[in-house]
DNA sequence: CACGAAACTTTGCGCGCGTAAAATTTCCTT
DNA sequence: AAGGAAATTTTACGCGCGCAAAGTTTCGTG
């Protein structure tokens, strides 16, 4: 705290330490590599003057950063600021420095953001891509580069693993517990879904609802971006409206659309939940944060969201470890948890 | 995109383009710096390799970086997280490039963040801390180091200037116009807010009630944390069966704890609007990206995204061009817009 | 065509640190 | 007390680029 000489450099901080400096560099480099005896010179020196090795000259010169890179697609979306949230932590615990980035939905930002990413050369990427719409010639190019791994939307051959949530665990349970529970659910959906994993969902309805000797029906809706609380209000009013919706529950692809929903139906006078009087149950997926507050309360199914985000990090400091290559790509997805509330 | 062979660094990329390495490195800087010709055939050159300055190179150097830091206290609050994105592309607009950071609600995280900022030599730094539990030392040392920008959180003498919200324009608005159309609010806050922003508000309300000639009506609720929802919704149901709520208006401190607020009342099967057989109205601030999705939706009082954002990042680039330091320091807030919606 | 300013090239130093090799010291063992 | 391995010091080089000074070319102007 009290700096009697404004320490410049690592030159000058191991003067002061009495240590020389290629010690003094191993010693930031991994404190436990140096004698407890000259650790504890150091670690005095260290709190006597307030010094720090400058990171640019560090990351210079090692081959290899201490930096993880986190990109998700729109960090506005509670869900994925809750995921880049825990992944921060977990980067943290494990002696990294996480860099976190967000394409904002837009292509060009997120080719923008891989390319300084791999001028930063770190020590791995967990990477969310915006799925469809991203440029697969520029991620193919930069997992080429850095030791990636996708996370949340699975983009075939790209990275050198996926970890995710499995879309059939989500929409199975939901199906059948929306079948067992009343009527079988019609699909609530963007028309043009810009994440792979509605896809998957939408497939997985199908297969489960048929499954079960269903018809299943699939209400697709428009709009564009990633709005998707006003998409799903727009389209629930003209669902609503124009009776689309055959039966009396509606399942829909993720939460923030049926936040959406709900609150078209909370307009309309539409009372929605499991009960008596009720003329309409809506269930959703993803456990959004916020599913928890609406009205009713959303029934959904939820993402593992610690086991996701350890197993992220996990895997990327794994591969960083087998020197940025696996032998092969591999994909793990966890199962997700049916949670029940009032609205279906 | 064909690359004839691999650019090592700016000696290679100057060979091969044809020019010297200082005249590149001018042009990286600047390229409206140099002569419209060798700018074509850097450019030309530019498509042929692909090649990128070390950025660590270039910021250990250079005296000045491009990097603009900004720092919020929880991202995976979606208020935060929309004012950060818009920060993010105002500062991209500007030809500045954002370093995200977020608190995650925690000191020492933020002290941690402080110390990795000051170390990456950022042109500027937009900060919003955490607030009365910041530790104002560690901040006061780095405004002292780096040009620092505060917002949404004022804390008296840090940094040299302030961009916000006027706290008094929020809650005058919703306390006048809650008056003059029903029962006067009594004001719904936390116990023991962290941030400042509260505190203000509070006051605001007591001033503003009292000005209209009516008895100022603060409940607290116990909670801590950044789950405002939750702490909203279960002081909701104490209040609501403890009947605390003298009038049937309430006002609360921001809308998260509204949303928590509502999710209770429609439990309750409580009424919220302004209509008939309403047996309750709600009001929020902030205008919090759901509000609009509440059931029913919430009247609240909106910030001026756009403005306070624009405004922190033009602030931040004039701070630099003044060479870090403002003669006095500035505190600019803006006005609030009452936004009327269905809640109250 | 001459002239001067602007742009460019050449040369060379320095930034702060990683890292390797050789010499020296420290520490633990027998 | 001797021996040897481990840790440390000394010495020295390199990373990729910013930046400054001096010399050379380019360009617009009269």
């Amino acid at each position: 705290m009290s700096d009697l000489k404004k320490i410049r450099n690592m030159e000058e901080f191991a003067a002061v330490s009495g240590i020389s400096r290629p010690t003094v560099s191993k010693f930031f480099h991994d404190p436990a590599s140096v004698r407890p005896s000259t650790r504890h010179r150091i670690e005095e020196a260290l709190d006597r003057y307030d010094y720090r090795p400058n990171i640019y000259a560090v990351n210079q010169n090692r081959q290899l950063t201490k930096t993880i890179g986190v990109v998700v697609p729109y960090l506005a979306d509670p869900f994925f600021a809750e995921i880049a949230r825990k992944i921060e932590g977990r980067c943290i615990e494990a002696g990294f420095s996480p860099s976190l980035f967000s394409s904002h939905g837009q292509v060009e930002l997120e080719v923008e953001i891989l390319d300084t990413l791999r001028s930063m050369k770190p020590a791995g990427v967990l990477l969310a891509p915006l799925g469809r719409s991203s440029d697969k010639n520029a991620i193919e190019r930069f997992c080429k580069d850095v030791p990636t791994v996708l996370f949340d939307s699975n983009i075939a051959g790209m990275g050198e693993a996926f970890v995710g949530s499995d879309n059939f665990s989500f929409v199975s349970q939901s199906v059948e517990y929306l079948c067992r529970t009343g009527e079988p659910p019609c699909f609530f959906e963007m028309r043009d879904p810009a994440n792979p994993n509605a896809h998957r969902r939408r497939t997985a309805y199908i297969d489960t609802m048929e499954a079960l000797c269903h018809v299943p029906i699939v209400v697709k809706i428009d709009g564009k971006g990633w709005n998707f609380e006003e998409i799903g209000y727009q389209g629930a009013l003209e669902a609503l409206s124009e009776r689309k919706l055959v039966t009396d529950t509606v399942l829909c692809s993720n939460d923030r659309l049926a936040i959406g929903f709900l609150a078209a139906c909370y307009e309309k006078g539409i009372r929605v939940g499991k009960g008596d009087g009720c003329a309409l149950r809506v269930a959703g997926h993803d456990d959004h944060p916020f599913s928890r507050f609406t009205c009713p309360s959303l029934t959904t199914v939820a993402h593992n969201y610690d086991l996701v985000s350890s197993q992220g990090v996990k895997t990327v400091i794994r591969l960083m470890e087998s020197g940025g290559r696996f032998g092969k790509r591999t994909e793990a997805v966890f199962p997700a948890n049916l949670v029940l509330r009032h609205s279906a």
